[in-house]
DNA sequence: TGGATATAATAAGCTAGCTTATTAATTCCG
DNA sequence: CGGAATTAATAAGCTAGCTTATTATATCCA
């Protein structure tokens, strides 16, 4: 049985990600960005060119929830919009360079966060530690798209 | 070095969070109650007579914050606030006895959004993964509380 | 070919976080 | 005692999530 667990994992992720948030908007802000808005820039920085849902799809978050993000990012000239050549509905993320000094800065303030928050965690236990949550998301993620009590649907498509 | 974690720690927590949060929520929807509220109902009922700073500081959340939420539980009749006797700031949090049958519910419901998001992980792995959030937890608030490059200041009195 | 359906992005309005500021009550201390 | 400082709770207004609905464009198939 996992007995005492269940008293605890559901609420202390949230308690965690509380303090994680605060923490690391707090450091963020002094380059004038927050940790939502810091996410979506390293997505971009990392692939360049991806569609508005697909980066949605990665980051687990709705695209409303992106589109306000990047309207964001945008406005800061980090980033920058450009429309599909093929597809008129769709638009594709780029990085702008004023980005570039910020995302060095950033750089090295994720390094800091991470190393404070796994202080006192030796590098094999992190590591796992990171794979386990990787694992829940996955968990999670088949939870959400394959609801108990019905049967699982078939990949929907055009028509 | 912890290289590859550098990449990834402060948003898997944060993907993970948004996951697990649409996933509680969805789940909680069918007894008209959120993630939040029940978060803090369930801190309620361990704990009946707590002050509203006493658990905010519990939840790690700021009194604003549960302020609205508390707002929300009242408004539904589970819980309720009465005067401190001896301190007219204060305000005590008491249960009311429609969150009996709701209580019960939410632990079954708890049980199961556990068991779905640490399947595959055997129980002694999910004890150490829960150890290591709670350390990290730890981790994150002596950092908030006592930032680098400032001295630790002691615990504030009146006067 | 053209209507039904699907998709990409966004808008409106909600919850839940936050910071900063306000009000009422309490405590400290000169 | 009485003023200064502290604390408890809340208000106002912001960010970042969400659901539901809208608009424009693309695809499928009869």
């Amino acid at each position: 049985m996992r007995g005492s667990v269940d008293m605890n994992f559901l609420f202390t992720l949230g308690e965690l990600h509380r303090l994680v948030r605060a923490y690391a908007d707090k450091q963020a802000a002094r380059y004038g960005i927050t940790r939502a808005q810091w996410a979506v820039l390293a997505k971009v920085e990392r692939t360049e060119g991806l569609k508005q849902t697909e980066l949605a799809e990665q980051m687990e978050m709705q695209p409303i929830t992106l589109t306000r993000l990047i309207d964001k990012l945008c406005d800061n000239g980090w980033i920058e919009r450009r429309g599909d050549e093929t597809d008129r509905r769709v638009n594709r993320l780029y990085l702008r360079k004023a980005a570039r000094p910020l995302l060095g800065k950033l750089s090295g303030l994720r390094s800091d966060i991470t190393a404070t928050a796994l202080e006192g965690i030796n590098p094999a236990d992190a590591h796992r530690l990171l794979a386990q949550l990787e694992s829940v998301k996955e968990n999670v993620r088949n939870a959400i798209q394959n609801p108990a009590g019905e049967p699982p649907r078939k990949e929907q498509r055009y028509g």
